[in-house]
DNA sequence: GTCTGTGAACGAATTCACAGCT
DNA sequence: AGCTGTGAATTCGTTCACAGAC
């Protein structure tokens, strides 16, 4: 109701995921405001969290994990705390238990399905890109308005034409998308996948999408982050 | 604007970038501090105005901005003032002259010689990518340490060997480094491409590094982008 | 003594609101 | 009238510093 900056919308930055659902009239289940840079830093602690549990290491004190992060050790007992405690006074956290408890936080114990729109270069690397299925990201359909390339496989994934989208997600039921197209089919790719049932996207392309309240968008620019870097740069 | 004599030093959070800025004296205006956000979103705002711009749009008013970007129209005009006066009161953006100022501010008028270590699926991706060299960022020079690559060619690019990877600087002046490796190789890489002259450092290895003073990183992880989505769907 | 968890203090970033220009 | 540019006000996030647990 303001005449000046009404464009509401669930863009997201490197650094900004808007969540629709949470500005409205939210009332209950989640009592504390949890700010968005401390859900982008516990993927941070789990991912440090991973390592030292890899490199053999038990237990960790909050400034090994900031050490580890390159984030404050004060910020990471503070992020923890919107959560629950779980250390120990005098000790510190145990590594593997601490994991456990980022990866259900971060909601990884579930598996998680993912369909993949765009197989041209970025498409065919996230195919290929064994860091999804390892966490528990799986794509289990990609797809393609290109008819050279529907009917192909990457990567043991078979390439399905566009329009077969939503009857493919009746049965398959993925809740993740992925746009890897250009800027030129981004938002209607994002609204067929809308229209699939897909609650949250990540998108590639390098355009703002827009979707209605509840679902989750975010925006990776790969360009994007090659520009800040330029910037900073420049100065010198 | 107005700037004062405040020659506070640009310092930046821990959040995506790790900048440790020398801060010696500049030439240019530039010695109010500029939030990093606002640095991010310079980012998104040309990249909306290239789109305005290749659809036709002549002028355009912060609102419009603030429509294609899903950011706040204030906050435009607010990071905008950060830099000069670019608009006209009553009227809006001149698209075309705001689409050069903002290149210049984020210094891209110059060309920047990238060099890509890891030539696995992403190093691949990157260098089929087609939006670096659009944007003016060459992968001049490719490395990996595998012998099976060396040798071989990606898109017109040859793979060297790691170890060429200082002596061939020393001609080519890449001031960017690009880090496609595993977590474990990603340090060493670091090291060796800060010791052959680069100033800035684009990393997808999943772990933290450390950098010399004066040095930019950016780290971007995809997996971590799919956390930060799984965490927003758990709690439906 | 060591280290966690957290209210309080602080600082940074966003949004407001309006003066002034076109 | 319409819109920019910007101090002021507000909101938001980080860091401090210490009580209390081990």
């Amino acid at each position: 109701m303001r005449p000046d900056g009404k464009s509401k919308k669930n863009e997201v930055g490197e650094a900004n995921v808007v969540m629709h659902a949470a500005t409205g009239g939210e009332s209950e289940s989640t009592l504390v405001k949890i700010p968005q840079p401390t859900i982008e830093r516990m993927s941070a602690y789990l991912q440090c969290v991973r390592n030292l549990r890899l490199d053999g290491v038990v237990t960790a004190s909050s400034s090994q994990i900031a050490e580890g992060t390159g984030i404050n050790a004060a910020q990471f007992r503070k992020d923890l705390s919107y959560f629950g405690e779980f250390g120990t006074p005098g000790l510190g956290y145990d590594v593997a238990e601490l994991e456990a408890h980022l990866s259900r936080i971060m909601g990884l114990d579930a598996r998680h399905d993912v369909l993949l729109v765009g197989a041209g270069n970025l498409g065919s690397a996230l195919l290929h890109y064994s860091g999804f299925p390892q966490r528990g990201f799986h794509i289990v359909a990609a797809f393609d308005s290109d008819s050279e390339k529907v009917g192909t496989s990457i990567n043991g994934t078979r390439i399905h034409h566009i329009d077969e989208l939503a009857r493919m997600n009746a049965t398959l039921n993925a809740q993740v998308g992925v746009v890897a197209v250009t800027r030129a089919g981004a938002q209607e790719v994002v609204d067929k996948l809308v229209a699939a049932g897909v609650q949250a996207i990540l998108n590639f392309a390098p355009v703002s999408i827009l979707v209605r309240p509840g679902i989750v968008v975010r925006h990776v620019d790969l360009t994007s982050q090659m520009e800040v870097l330029s910037y900073y740069l420049r100065a010198k």
